[in-house]
DNA sequence: GACGAGATGCAGAATTACTATGCCTAGTAA
DNA sequence: TTACTAGGCATAGTAATTCTGCATCTCGTC
């Protein structure tokens, strides 16, 4: 019978969290990523957690971790809670700055996409500062602080989200390049450029493109899609074009698309807004102009 | 345009706990209680948060603290977030040892009125382990790892929660000493054994009971109730006695009451059950059967 | 004018969390 | 078999956070 206050701790914070994110996404790595720091520290985090609560959570096994039953019965609620605790961060954060909208997206949306509306956004919104931040994979946007974010994603119907359009690529090049190829089996033994994490891009096509060599030759491959683009208008090669990002060189005349063929991508230019926004706020209303200047047009 | 990901780091969490202290209990002080650190390391959290959000969070005054409009209308989302991690950390631990069940009483209800009944309750729940914890004050069941909580408080109907009666209070002696005393004014300049937290018990009756001297004298004052029953037990003086905790030596007549006149404190026992607790679990059992032998008798 | 209550600031100390490393195991491929 | 890879574990050292223990400040109240 103890006696007065030693009050028990409480679990440990880090601990719950480190677990909330293992128990969603599967594994520690992939929590260690969310988290920004090294699978180790997960690993201990929930160590601590077990030790604490006096049960496992996981059951280890060499290629990866699973719940136990305990872990799983209580996971959901964990996502709840931290998905709660998330909106109100983000409602802290947005309360604080209302003029403040930030957006995250693709590299390549950011530079070729959203780049050239800002100017135009800033104008017509003054007062409004916009913040963007490249990122490889969209926010979960409960969770982190951006109340916009544009990816190329699969159109499940998500929360507030408006789809630009499916992703469609064709080959483009330079206008004096264009001269050289009239079908699409032309390009065999072209310089084929290409983007590092949109690899499969030609073979996609390709494989959509009958008369067409199957076997992608290797060409220059670059990290950033944003300079492959530059390199394509300086005429170094052909490059997959995605649509939502070449529209503005095809209309300029900068680049030109030699053939008809084209393919589309099972997955849509997204445009997602956190369910914090609400309406008539500055994200409410970058989203809803972006979403109006973005169809495949400009 | 920020390139790539260092992606921006959550509000640290601590911080946040600290923050939805402060201002559910309205003060640094108390959520530094809350939280068992110094007001000081709660000031700190706090001035972390509010530079990471970039903007105040409490007005500060010499006389405490006062939330800001960006405060107060976060503050209830917050404590919601906390609550669910509260409930989803309460599953957890209740999962993880299902048959253990934790109850925290005021120390005299803990010696009192709960002592005597724990031997029949560990004889009727074999393999329901039974721990105790005593506290001054009543804990947050949504937050505190307890299952039950025993207390005198207003009968506010709280959530599911039993009301075993209320406060009654009427002076207790040894039998040798009542033969000394007839009426209530025959007390005068007698030993008045008294607690020290309860300090206002003597007034409180005197008030109800015209014929007796208003002035309590000085006389021996505990820090534990129990303590102050066996020193009425031994024949020390006379005491405030408090039904739900002298009717075992009433019944046994180690104590008797002297007069007819009795007080009712504004407030109730009561028995209340952690949301957490699902039926027919063991706490959900143990708060049951407490709540039938409970009423004043035993 | 001297409390008392509540908040603050800072330096040092204690605690907590993270990284870096090497090791282990179970699949998979050669 | 023999790598090789992926994911997790353990440990030690280090980095970062967090807490305490003051002295101090500002208002009300007595």
């Amino acid at each position: 019978m103890a006696l007065n206050p030693p009050r028990p701790p409480s679990l440990p914070l880090n601990a719950l969290r480190a677990f909330e994110s293992a128990s969603r996404l599967g594994g520690f790595k992939a929590a260690a990523e969310e988290l920004c720091v090294t699978p180790g520290a997960v690993a201990q985090q929930i160590k601590v957690l077990e030790a604490a609560v006096g049960a496992p959570l996981f059951w280890r096994s060499a290629q990866g971790v699973s719940l136990t039953a305990l872990g799983a019965a209580t996971a959901a609620e964990f996502s709840a809670a931290f998905d709660l605790l998330g909106v109100a961060t983000s409602r802290l954060r947005s309360g604080a700055a209302p003029n403040v909208v930030r957006i995250t997206a693709l590299p390549s949306l950011a530079q070729l996409w959203l780049g050239p509306r800002l100017a135009d956004l800033r104008a017509r919104l003054p007062g409004v500062t916009i913040s963007v931040t490249a990122a490889e994979r969209p926010p979960h946007l409960l969770r982190e602080p951006f109340d916009i974010a544009l990816f190329f994603e699969p159109a499940a119907g998500a929360s507030a989200a408006y789809n630009l359009g499916e992703d469609e690529i064709f080959p483009v090049c330079a206008p004096a390049l264009a001269k050289r190829v009239h079908v699409p089996a032309d390009l065999a033994g072209l310089v084929l450029l290409s983007d590092a994490s949109w690899a499969s891009d030609w073979d996609h096509w390709a494989a959509t493109v009958p008369e067409v060599p199957q076997a992608r030759p290797a060409g220059p491959v670059f990290s950033l899609y944003a300079l492959a683009v530059s390199e394509a208008v300086a005429g170094a090669g052909f490059l997959m074009g995605h649509r939502h990002l070449v529209s503005d060189p095809l209309k300029s005349g900068a680049l030109v698309a030699p053939f008809d063929d084209s393919a589309m991508l099972d997955r849509h230019l997204m445009l997602s807004v956190a369910p914090t926004a609400e309406q008539a706020t500055g994200a409410a209303r970058v989203a809803e102009m972006l979403s109006l200047t973005g169809g495949y047009g400009c």
